[in-house]
DNA sequence: CTGCATCCTGCGCGATACTG
DNA sequence: CAGTATCGCGCAGGATGCAG
């Protein structure tokens, strides 16, 4: 029996929209991040240390657009904008935590998978 | 509190290097293909419509060497290969499944969010 | 501070052709 | 059938500069 979707096969079913979503490692960590509760957009881009500034923008704006985060601006001077989870959002991160919970459980095995493998191979 | 991992901005850390793994999307089907069971090389890019040769060639190698999947070779005329699940690899399908499943449950509240973001969007 | 526009580069990936 | 090898293009994404 199938332990996933109907077809993922289908361009239009939803676990592809969904692949393409978190696809790009961004999104995961920003809604991880977000996940202790709303931050400013200079905050979010230092605790996602690597992202450039146009990938934090066009990241957020996409999860604005799909209903995960909220975004809140303060006509002020400086000019403050907070970003926060949704409800959508935060039963979004419920799933990917558990994911990510499975990569520090088993990551290193992963990771002794790969040097037996290279050692048999290069060994060749 | 953090209600993920350590530091996801670390390069090295694993919930980077799963994210990586699972960025491309044809890892995730591939191993939800797998779930059913064994299957042939042919089989597998048949079921999950779309992906090249190249690509599937190139994840079914990626996945056997992160200890995810197991290649078995028959040398025979002509040649047959099926590949499975390893333990880690049915492991890791799980929280694959919880979140395929999200998907399938809330990607219409999406897909309406998205709408009603573009509506507005225009009607500026 | 929080963006948006532009330019530019690398390389991911598809297409194609060839082997055992 | 199950791959490897090679070429070529498209576009994701980094760097930089400007705006409100």
């Amino acid at each position: 029996m199938t332990a996933f979707a109907p077809d993922p096969y289908d361009r239009d079913c939803p676990t592809r929209q969904l692949l393409d979503r978190i696809g790009d490692q961004w999104t995961v960590l920003i809604v991880g991040t977000l996940g202790d509760g709303p931050l400013r957009f200079t905050e979010i881009g230092k605790r996602v240390a690597g992202i450039s500034q146009k990938m934090l923008t066009q990241t957020l704006r996409a999860l604005v657009r799909d209903g995960i985060l909220e975004r809140r601006m303060y006509p002020e001077i400086p000019p403050r904008v907070e970003y926060e989870l949704t409800d959508l959002g935060r039963d979004l991160a419920e799933p990917l935590g558990v994911l990510t919970e499975w990569a520090t459980q088993h990551m290193d095995r992963v990771a002794r998978a790969r040097e037996e493998y290279d050692r048999a191979a290069s060994g060749r």
